[in-house]
DNA sequence: AAGTGGTCTAGACCACTAC
DNA sequence: TAGTGGTCTAGACCACTTC
C-alpha cells in the first residue's frame, strides 16, 4: 500500500510570491535598486533560513540579467539581510536586533533610562575658534595659525535634566554651511550629509571612564564624585578626511549606549 | 617671448607605475583579487587625492575586462582605501588612523595605559551550563530547559595586574569545538572563524559605567569605589544568528578603548 | 566633443553540493 | 548529473564633468 505523503508539495513555493512584482525599465530608478526593494519587501513575510530562488530564476522572472540580480543580492548580503552558501543557495538571515535609540551617526546615541522622559538636544554656543594642538591633530590640520574650526557646544536633555555635554569641532570653511537653525531641525550627521564632500563615512571612537569634575557635577546635578563616560568621536568623509571631532561627556549613572560593529 | 612652463609634464604619470605588475591567468587566485593587491601595493607610494588611471586603462594594461577591474576597485572603496566621484575619477583616500591595540573581533580590545606592560589573557574556567533567562534571550535560545551553553571565564592581565574580567557564553553544540588549548594560542574570534558557520560577521555592543562591587575591587586590586566599564557584546554569524555573548568588566581607571564604525 | 564612472546585457566556464 | 554561486568576457548606452 502506497502511503508516502508528498510533504514537499505542501511547502509553499516562495518563488511564486515574487510574481506579484515587476520592474519598470522606463524609470531613471536603476533596475538593481528596484529589484533590491522587491526582495526587501518579500523578506517581511519570510522566515530565517528560507531559501531564495536561484539567480537564474530571478533573471527569467523579471527579464533582467544575472549581473543585475547579483548586484542587488550582494548588497543585501553586505547589509546583513541575506547570506549565501556556495553551491547551495541564498538564504534569509535572522533579523537584526534593533535598539530604539541607536543613532550611530549623531555621536549622541545614548539610551536614556526610563522610557517616559523626553529627549532634547539644545545648542548652547557656536563660534569660530583657532584650533588648539589636540583639535588640530585630530582633524589633521597642518596650518594651525591661520586655520579656523567651528566650535559647537550642545547639551542633551531628558526632560529638564542634562544628561550629556557635547562639544563638537567642525573643519572650516568646509563645514561653514552648518547653522544653528539646521542643527535644531535635524542631527549633525544629517546636516553634514547634505553635501557629498562632508558626508560622514566612518567614525573612530574612543571611550574612557572618569569622575566628573565639580562644574560637571553641578551642571548635571549629580552626586559628588559621579561617574562620567567620556566618548571622543572623529568623523571621516569618503576621502578619509577627518572633518568632525566631538567630545561627549555623559552621566555614567543614567546613560548607556549601544553600538553595532560590522566586520569584513 | 614664450615663457609658459609646462608644469603638467613634470608630474609623474601614475599609470606608468602599474606597468611593473601583471596578473597571472593560470592560477586559481581570482583575477580581481590579484589586481586588488596590485592597487594596494601601489597605494603605499601614493598621496591622498591622487587620481588612479580610469577603468579602461586598467583593462588594457592588464588584459582584463571592465567588470573585473570594477569588482576590485569597488571593494577597495568599501574598505576605505579609495573614493570615486562620478564623471571625474577614482582617487586615493587619506590613510586610516590605526590604533595599535585595537582588536575589533576579540571583545577585549583594550588599550592598556603605560606601554611597558605585557598583556596576557588567561582562561580561568570553562564549563557547560544551562543558560539563564538573560543569556537565553541574548543568544535567542528558545528551549531553555534542554539547551546548553559553553561558559568561559578569562582574565586580562597587564603584567601581573588584572585589567579585565571577561565572561563569555557560546552556543552549544555549534561552538563545542572551542577548547582551552585553542584559546591559549589565538583569540576567540579567530577560533570561531575556523568554521564558516561560526564566523562572526557583526557585533552588537552595549557600554555602561558602574562602580566596582567589593569582589571586583579585591580581584583587580583597585581603590574602593573604583570605576568599572561594563561592555556587553553579542556576536552574530552571517546568518545573523547570535552565537557569542560576552560580558567584559574592565578597570575604568587604567583602560580605554577605541572602536571603528563604518557607515553605509 | 571627449572622458569618466554607473548601469545593463548575454553569454561563458568553473568548483562545489546534492542526489 | 543537475543545480548553484563565483568568476570573467566583450560589448552597450547613459548622465555628468571638463574642455
Amino acid at each position: 500500500m502506497l502511503i508516502i505523503i508528498m510533504i514537499r508539495c505542501i511547502r509553499r513555493d516562495k518563488s511564486l510570491n515574487y510574481q506579484n512584482y515587476q520592474v519598470n525599465k522606463n524609470t531613471p530608478v536603476p533596475l538593481y535598486y528596484q529589484f533590491k526593494n522587491i526582495i526587501l519587501k518579500e523578506l517581511n513575510s519570510s522566515q530565517p533560513d528560507d531559501a531564495l530562488p536561484p539567480e537564474e530564476v530571478f533573471c527569467n522572472m523579471f527579464g533582467i540579467s544575472r549581473s543585475t540580480v547579483r548586484q542587488a543580492i550582494l548588497e543585501l548580503v553586505n547589509e546583513g539581510y541575506l547570506y549565501r552558501i556556495k553551491s547551495k543557495g541564498t538564504f534569509v538571515a535572522r533579523p537584526k536586533i534593533k535598539s530604539d535609540l541607536i543613532d550611530l551617526y549623531s555621536g549622541y546615541n545614548i539610551e536614556i533610562q526610563g522610557l517616559n522622559m523626553t529627549p532634547a538636544l539644545k545648542v548652547i554656543n557656536m563660534e569660530f575658534i583657532s584650533p588648539d594642538r589636540n583639535i588640530a591633530q585630530k582633524l589633521q590640520i597642518e596650518n594651525t595659525e591661520t586655520a579656523r574650526v567651528l566650535s559647537i557646544l550642545r547639551y542633551q536633555y531628558a526632560d529638564t535634566q542634562i544628561m550629556a555635554h557635547i562639544q563638537s569641532y567642525l573643519k572650516s570653511p568646509l563645514c561653514d554651511f552648518v547653522t544653528e537653525e539646521k542643527l535644531n531641525t535635524c542631527p549633525l550627521y544629517q546636516v553634514l550629509g547634505q553635501n557629498d564632500s562632508t558626508k560622514i563615512k566612518r567614525i573612530e571612537r574612543t571611550i574612557e571612564t572618569c569622575y566628573a569634575n565639580p562644574s560637571e557635577v553641578k551642571l548635571m546635578n549629580m552626586d559628588k564624585g559621579g561617574l562620567v563616560n567620556l566618548c571622543a568621536n572623529i568623523g571621516f568623509t569618503a576621502k578619509n578626511e577627518p572633518i568632525w571631532y566631538e567630545i561627549l561627556k555623559y552621566r555614567g549613572d543614567k546613560v548607556k549606549y549601544t553600538i553595532e560593529i560590522n566586520l569584513d
